[in-house]
DNA sequence: GTCTATATAATGATAGAC
DNA sequence: GTCTATCATTATATAGAC
């Protein structure tokens, strides 16, 4: 990480800080505050609270752009790794989350990475026959990857406010792992009627 | 259902439907427009703003209330989607919306009452043989309820904006119907070697 | 009950001194 | 680059007339 403490940068991060941890609608005197400089700073740098918006948003897909965990990794130990970091990322998880929240470009940017990271997953685990083959696998990496990251900004908004996020992301682990793999590999439906005749009602 | 014009009842509408278009930061002055009353009058109504947040929100319980008893859900976490089968319902639904992104109350209420739906109605699935068991029913109703509402709650906060709701339901049928049968009813992993595992490192 | 008018506070943004 | 001071706007909430 090189040296990124120009004036600029800082302000920028506290935004990020702030904003995540207070959503969207905390004033630029707040930001200000925690950046330890005076709004008329702030306005200097960014030219107005939609210009801040903008540079940490373009600094947040910076960051998960460069970071490795986008991909998501499959060994314990890289887990493990991810949660350690999680603490370190935390106020751009946040921030993140409220993006999502919000709506915005971020948001779409983001999830449509996310999409083309499920659907190269999802190829390979169908070549190598470690998955089942979709009849539009297009639409499943994109049902698959909503599910989960909207289950997932579900499950953090609706923490008690204030909730630890080490924490937080390990309970979740906990309470999702099971059913999410019991779901994966055992279904959930006994028989396929449904989707035959689903099937069979769209190719009339 | 009595005589239900009063003004208080009038303005009460008119936030839900101003709420639900155009979010929880307008102000009572749009409120008090859109109702064709003075904002004096809403406060003289409901104290502050913040009450005229309760006030609906307690009234948008109420209405799902009466509603599902009226249908009962006969999917996991169907209410949303019942409700917006039916033009009528759709303001209710945008600040419905609207509460699960901005958290709170509502939000927690009815994410609650969804999960109980969702655990009762699989129970009553895995009872006829028609949904497969699950080794922790109630983690797994709200597993999938939570993906479920998560996954619907995303796709409708990516929507162009302006987007006309009838019409984005319809689409997210379409776009849902296929990869969810087929997660269902075929799962995704060929060979339960990741649950195996899990639960066995469970049981140690 | 309902309105007009206003008090009070906070917001985003700017001007100008240093 | 950085600050202080301030403007214009908007927000919520209240007071008082009718």
């Amino acid at each position: 990480m090189p040296e990124d403490m120009t004036t600029r940068a800082r302000i920028r991060d506290a935004a990020i800080e702030v904003f995540g941890r207070t959503g969207f609608t905390t004033g630029v005197r707040a930001v200000a505050t925690a950046a330890g400089v005076s709004p008329g700073l702030l306005n200097h740098h960014f030219g107005s609270k939609d210009g801040l918006r903008r540079a940490c948003d373009e600094y947040v897909l910076s960051v998960v752009h460069d970071s490795k965990s986008a991909s998501l990794s499959n060994s314990p130990a890289g887990v493990i790794e991810q949660l350690a970091e999680i603490d370190r990322y935390a106020p751009t998880v946040a921030y993140i989350v409220r993006s999502f929240a919000a709506g915005g470009h971020l948001a779409t940017e983001m999830f449509e990475r996310m999409v083309d990271d499920a659907a190269a997953y999802l190829d390979e685990g169908v070549r190598t026959g470690k998955l089942v083959a979709s009849r539009d696998p297009a639409a499943r990496a994109r049902f698959l990857t909503r599910q989960s990251v909207g289950g997932m900004l579900l499950y953090i908004q609706m923490l008690p406010e204030g909730t630890d996020f080490t924490a937080a992301v390990r309970a979740m682990t906990d309470d999702v792992t099971l059913p999410a793999l019991e779901l994966y590999t055992e279904g959930l439906f006994t028989d396929p009627d449904t989707l035959t005749a689903f099937l069979e009602e769209k190719n009339r």
